[in-house]
DNA sequence: CTCGCATCTGACAACGTTGTCCAGGCTCTA
DNA sequence: TAGAGCCTGGACAACGTTGTCAGATGCGAG
């Protein structure tokens, strides 16, 4: 080996700072450049007193791996991504770790991004993670339309999509049972003997608001009530809306005397649009939400499991990577009912 | 050129599934490689027809950039990570999203990790997002001590350390005012009459707990109140033992008449115990909860900013890779004391 | 018509790693 | 002692992109 290349760490070419490559070390070692690769990745044949020379070098020179042309040249990344809407909702705190720690257990590195519930962000997310060639994407759709993810999916990126099915492309879906636990939530109102029931809930255009909402009616119409429009607000989305359209359904004619909710945001403005009233009112909501159980009376949920729908999603996905080709599929898992009180209040007013 | 280049795109070699690269691209537009290239990346120097001709066969193809050959190239990743404890902590979910924010503007990825309090799987964590060369780090310590980043700063890595310093090291950190914030919360307590206050904390290895319960303990001395150790509980992790640490100081001799809890889930724990009692006993928790407004009574709190200390780190990580190399900072956020019942009752029993 | 200049295009190397393959040295046996 | 076989180590190409640089093309002016 000529003298000029065994002194290479001493002129490292920069880039990512003064990062020393395989090379250096190599140089250093007084080895070849595969056998530092061999050391590196723990391969075999590799005698113990080489290795030792090598790992020094490591050390001294602190070298790590560039994963980035290990990626380039292995063509698996070793990482997933996960579009969601707002990682500061809590509801999807819990599913993220969930994703990322299956996500750990097979050595994958979890990449998120929040869609802000915007379908164009959304999009954006998804492709952009894929040009960083994840090797797989969990998606909470904010669009109704995945057909730009085709290309992809095509070329190999495991995909599954969670809490919303895929918009106009067949894909594995894992699901809450959005519809059974609403119908079950309001027929639960029922059997406490109300008959004015409200539901305010978010634009329909959302699948899941739309199967709570189609949950609600078909409890009302199998107990033979007929609704009342002004009994049901969709698009509540901001506390502001949903604040008025409580208030119009308590106050107006015909005012209810219970009201399911459907989501978590919906469900703490109605608490405290009750909480100012003194006419008891009855309410149970979709989405668990914590401290529940202390409020006086305490809340009454239609609860599902976050945890559970990412874990679900993440396995599935591996499941995708690790072997054959799957028909896509949908997963849906139960919802619970936990009574605390203010769903068993009965009609009043 | 040749027929047969023309046609590569016919037998593409695959590798992430079957993905055309750029090499496909020209051929198939009948240019060369550097110009699919130009008009990928926007650049000037292309006619009107060219681009047209490269824009039909990238739509043709499907073909997306491969980011990891990209920034192998280039050196920078447009990516950073963040190491936190727990995503499913609805102090964090917040900061995340903030921290995500700020990256977005920046155009970068945030590729995020849990540590679980652990300080082996950080380092993990923090050196595997190294080796993705991520351009910058953000840190919510476990340990207390990261030497082990030093080569990587040194290599052009920006860090930054959030909610609590870094250890053994010289590095950026933004924090919340825990001491002050803490010692208020007590003194306001004090200022209601209170003289037998508990305090209920995290670990003191943990820095954050360690500062808060500063606060507390220079708030009885200021007060020249002296304080039974059986008053205070440190390391109180689990909700059994922040219970049975909660019921030793309201039961035990000198019962306490407040108690100053040292972060969100010890605060939780603590309403229910004091929920089941009769005798009213004052309580401002460090941190704010969801909910707190609406409990009866409402939670008295030190609130922090969480989405503030996320902006506040990840503004000042860009600024780091932006430009100029800047002298470590320490950066402290004030905390806000909200009053809201709990911490006005006066002292009873 | 030719020269010069500006504009557009493409060949080539490089980024840092891993897979392939072959060379050289060793041990073991005949 | 020679030959076979094994084990270790290294040279080289490839992954898909971008930066450099030089060549080609077209246009206007002399």
């Amino acid at each position: 080996m000529p003298e000029t290349t065994r002194r290479a760490d001493q002129h490292l070419t920069s880039r990512y700072g003064n990062r020393p490559t395989m090379k250096d070390v190599a140089a250093r070692a007084g080895v070849g450049l595969k056998t530092v690769s061999r050391v590196v990745n723990g391969e075999a044949g590799v005698t113990p007193d080489t290795e030792r020379r090598v790992q020094e070098a490591i050390e001294a020179l602190g070298f790590r791996r560039n994963d980035s042309a290990r990626v380039l040249r292995k063509g698996r990344t070793a990482s997933i991504g996960l579009v969601l809407e707002d990682l500061a909702d809590p509801f999807y705190g819990p599913l993220s770790r969930a994703v990322e720690e299956v996500a750990r257990a097979h050595g994958a590195l979890l990449i998120n991004g929040s869609s802000a519930e915007d379908p164009d962000r959304e999009q954006e997310l998804a492709l952009a993670l894929c040009a960083r060639r994840v090797d797989g994407l969990v998606v909470i759709p904010a669009g109704d339309d995945h057909r730009y993810l085709e290309p992809e999916i095509r070329a190999g990126v495991a995909t599954v999509f969670v809490d919303r099915p895929a918009g106009r492309i067949d894909a594995d879906v894992v699901l809450s049972d959005n519809f059974g636990g609403a119908r079950d939530g309001v027929a639960h109102l029922i059997a406490r003997g109300h008959r004015r029931i409200g539901f305010i809930g978010d634009m329909p255009r959302i699948h899941t608001a739309a199967e709570r909402l189609r949950g609600y009616r078909t409890a009302m119409e199998d107990a033979g009530i007929s609704v009342a429009d002004r009994w049901m607000s969709l698009g509540a989305t901001s506390p502001e809306r949903v604040r008025r359209a409580a208030e119009d359904m308590l106050d107006g004619p015909d005012p209810v005397t219970a009201v399911f909710t459907g989501n978590n945001r919906v469900t703490v403005t109605v608490i405290r649009v009750l909480a100012e009233r003194s006419r008891p009112v009855a309410l149970v909501g979709f989405d668990d939400i914590e401290l529940a159980d202390l409020l006086q009376p305490g809340v009454t949920v239609v609860a599902q499991d976050a945890a559970a729908l990412g874990r679900t999603a993440a396995e599935r996905l591996f499941r995708q990577l690790d072997g054959s080709l799957l028909a896509p599929e949908r997963i849906e898992l139960p919802t619970r009912l936990i009574t605390r009180g203010s769903g068993e209040l009965p009609p009043a007013g």
